[in-house]
Parts: structure tokens; sequence; C-alpha cells
DNA sequence: CCCATAGTCAAGCATCTACTTAAGTATTTT
DNA sequence: AAAATACTTAAGTAGATGCTTGACTATGGG
């Protein structure tokens, strides 16, 4: 309560595309097959074939990974072949790094705070 | 029928950690919160402050990043503080950026390939 | 002591997920 | 043309998720 913070709450919003990447990659057989496609593309059963689901349940994991931007896939006669998107994962990276590189330069100014006054209340609990 | 792989199905089970991770990213709430705390800690009702949902609701995204190993929390009196535990971003930022290697290696070995043998058939479905 | 504060616990509920099986539809291959 | 291959679609289901409300428990002032 002791903040006046606008009545108007934040509601995210921004990026629904993160969700996506993210909810892509928080699945194991998904992991999977995104490290087999980064070695070469492949066809929907060679994808499948390491894994212990139907085909029916590999190709769901495929709309996922594509609805994500993940993975792209084109079909040639009746063969699907599917390959990775570099760029999802990327802005996925980006995301993660940019959150650690502003958790670090907090760090750093903490050190140099600490490195002034070697006695000061810690300014860590929030002005 | 063409491949002789094993019986045995390959069940993908190495690293529930990642999944949590991710799944925990997955949230635009939680990355919300984890972009809150990069900046410093807080307590419970700072973090549910812009919020639009419910205390308990705020609290059940918490336990989430703590079970991801993204947040710490600590109690004194009535007050909950929380951090994050950076080791678990770095860990979902080098699964990408260890896929974004492959795919990269991947990629140099392909020009290789196509710089010795200008005209040969392509090896990959790859322009 | 009283009561506001800060957080917790417990149900309940509408979705969403990750599968499954069964039954298709195109394309080769023979 | 018949059979095999490579997906695709549809429908169903158990369990997980993201929220809610209501009741409850400590703590810290006044």
């Amino acid at each position: 309560m002791g903040s006046e913070r606008p009545i108007l709450k934040y509601v995210p919003k921004y990026s629904e595309s993160l969700d996506r990447v993210f909810q892509a990659l928080a699945d194991e057989t998904r992991r999977a097959i995104v490290a087999r496609l980064v070695r070469g593309p492949a066809t929907v059963s060679q994808l499948a074939e390491p894994l212990a689901m139907s085909l029916p349940a590999v190709m769901q994991h495929l709309q996922v990974l594509e609805t994500a931007g993940l993975v792209r896939s084109e079909k040639t006669g009746r063969v699907r072949t599917c390959q990775i998107d570099p760029q999802a994962l990327r802005t996925a990276e980006e995301w993660i790094a940019s959150q650690r590189t502003s958790w670090e330069q907090r760090l750093d100014r903490l050190d140099d705070l600490l490195a002034q006054r070697p006695s000061e209340e810690p300014t860590e609990r929030e002005p």
C-alpha cells in the first residue's frame, strides 16, 4: 500500500511469441526434435523413429514447434521435410541474456557502492 | 521399414530441470517477475502490486519459479523477500546456445563443402 | 490487547496438454 | 490396379495449469 503506482494495472501482454517459444522448449521431446534438426533437416518419420510415441503425437509436437516459429517444414510428394528456423531460438536466448545482463549490471553497481563506502547500510532492500 | 535401429525406444528423461525452467519462463507473468527481481530483491506484495491478479495467484507463480530454481526466497517476520538465482537462467541460456552453435557449425561445414565442389549434387535440402 | 498487515492453505473450476486409437488421404512402388 | 508408405484428421481422455474465492495464521504496531 505504501507505493503510488498507477491505478491501471500492468497487464503483461507484449510478447506472446516468447510464451510460445519457451512453452515449446519446455518439453523434452520437442527439445530432442530441435536438437535433431539442428544437425540437419529430417522427415517426420525420421524424427518420430527414436521417440517412444505414436506418429500423430510427433506431428502434434511438430505443430507446436512450427507455431512457435522454431521449425519450418515443407511437403514434397508424400514426405514432409522439417528444418529448424534459428530466429526464434535467438529471440529466446536474447531475452534470457538481457535478464542476465541486467542482473550483472546491478551486481556491478552494488560492488561499486560497497567499494566506495565499505560500511554503509546496504542499498539492497529497494528505495 | 528401411532402418534397423534398436527396438528399445529412446525415451527422453535426462533433464527435467530444463523442463521446469522453460515451463516457468513460458508465462508472461513469471517473466515479468523475473525481470523485476533482476533489478533487485522484492517482497511478495511488491511483486504482486503491478500484476492484475490475486495474491494467491502470484504466490503460485513464485512457487513455480522457485521449483524451477529461478528464484529463492526467505521469510523474515511476516515478510517474504524474493531474489533471482541466476544459475537456472544460465542453464537455459546454455542449452539454447549449444543448439545454435551446432546449427552454425553445420552451416559452416556446408559452406565448406559447397565452396570445394561448386557444382555437385547438393548433399542437403539447403541452399 | 486489538487489529491491520503480509502471507498461506484449500477447494473449485475452466482450460490447456500430451498423449491415445481409429479411420482417413495422398503418393509411390510393385 | 493393388499394396505399401507417409503422413493427416478427428475424437477422446487423464492429468496439469492458471486462476478464483474464502478462510486462516502469524507478526508488528498503537
